[in-house]
DNA sequence: GTGGTCTAGACCACA
DNA sequence: GTGGTCTAGACCACC
């Protein structure tokens, strides 16, 4: 079942972010190998291409390091994981007040959306998250 | 005072959220007319195809009309305008939300960041908005 | 009550086809006066220029006369004014048939396509035309 | 053979429609590839932003899928292809009862005016259309 | 290779 | 004056 991707932004960053999350879900954990290049693009069904240039990505964060005929590894920097799990967070957080802000809905407005879709999506779904 | 645009996406995209802004900000209101393509080019510092697009898009979206050889004018559909305020809202809302799920943050977590965001955007800017 | 355009099409082609509609349905018969440009603009709701292109247009096709100081008539050629009407019927049908033949419709298709719209259209308006 | 385009509609809307047509006819299925911008480019005789805007149409429209760096291919949602056929079809039927009702013309003129029109093209052309 | 965006500059029809 | 279309040619990200 090869993956579904927005077209809209490149696939190779929405894998970045895939990744991204399973570290901070703790669903990869420091030091724990990611699949080969070759196994992770049959997997989401994409080029080679593609998945080099994902984690090439993830090296430059410094989330991830390739060890020469070994593979490519969750760093062991334990601050640096749990830094990308505040840093993703307050990222989220301050750009979205800002866009409110920007445009002009007060903070009454903004918590009163928050509820309505929170009512809406408790039926469905997995809520899983309190 | 040419503009700064994110590279990583379309200035014409761009260009549509800030008139959107304006418009949801009653900077512009229904009837009100938009600068012609050429002066508006200008004052973005960019080509006036660009504004073009700008414009179309906007005329899609049913926001704008556009009246041959008088100029592109804001609807005076005020439904229509509501409902992009609303519109606006809610997918940014939603969006975070997502997002944050995705991530693997708890409510209780959200809500912290967002409490502590704006204790520390207490002193500076204008914060009108309660 | 300025009137409705359609901004797809040019207002002033727009106002041709709604005279040549006032004449074949004897709305405006031979030898009638057209109103001023000025008159018509005002009535119509457009600048005078687009008038005076309309009534440029109609000459050119030889329906309406322009008499010096005078003003406007529909021309008094009778043979003109039947043949009016035909042309126009056996164009648009002619063009109709060519379409839906292109688009790869059978006349079966076609026939019940008409059909259906005809069900539809008959609680509604008034079909005067039997 | 650089192509032959009537003046009075954009290119790229005549572009639109001749694929509509190549798909509702068949001739372009579910799946297929369409040529890419350039080479559609040289075929019709037109700079390849207009091809690109064709394509950006038939996007908009749902018609066609475009997958980066790959290509555009008629989309697999087979109802949506359902769909464009009737839909086409219906628009044509009401656009052209509308005229001819608007234009004065009663059911049996025009009825008549088609046979008319069928008994004469009887000879010519291919009429696989029974 | 693919599509997507942008610039520069032109021409046109419309009001 | 206005917006709409088109060309020519460039650059980019993605696969």
């Amino acid at each position: 079942m090869t993956e579904e991707f927005n077209p809209s932004t490149p696939i190779y960053l929405q894998l970045v972010e895939r990744i991204n999350r399973q570290i901070i879900r703790n669903e990869l954990k420091a030091g724990d190998k990611l699949p080969s290049v070759r196994d992770m693009a049959i997997q989401a069904g994409v080029n080679p291409n593609t998945i080099q240039r994902t984690y090439s990505e993830l090296e430059r964060m410094a989330i991830v390091e390739t060890k020469r005929g070994q593979g490519t590894f969750v760093t062991e920097d334990m601050k640096k994981l749990a830094n990308l799990r505040e840093e993703l967070k307050q990222e989220h957080i301050e750009s979205f007040l800002r866009d409110m802000k920007e445009m002009g809905f007060t903070l009454e407005e903004m918590m009163e959306g928050i509820q309505m879709v929170l009512e809406v999506g408790k039926g469905g779904e997995n809520n899983d998250q309190a």
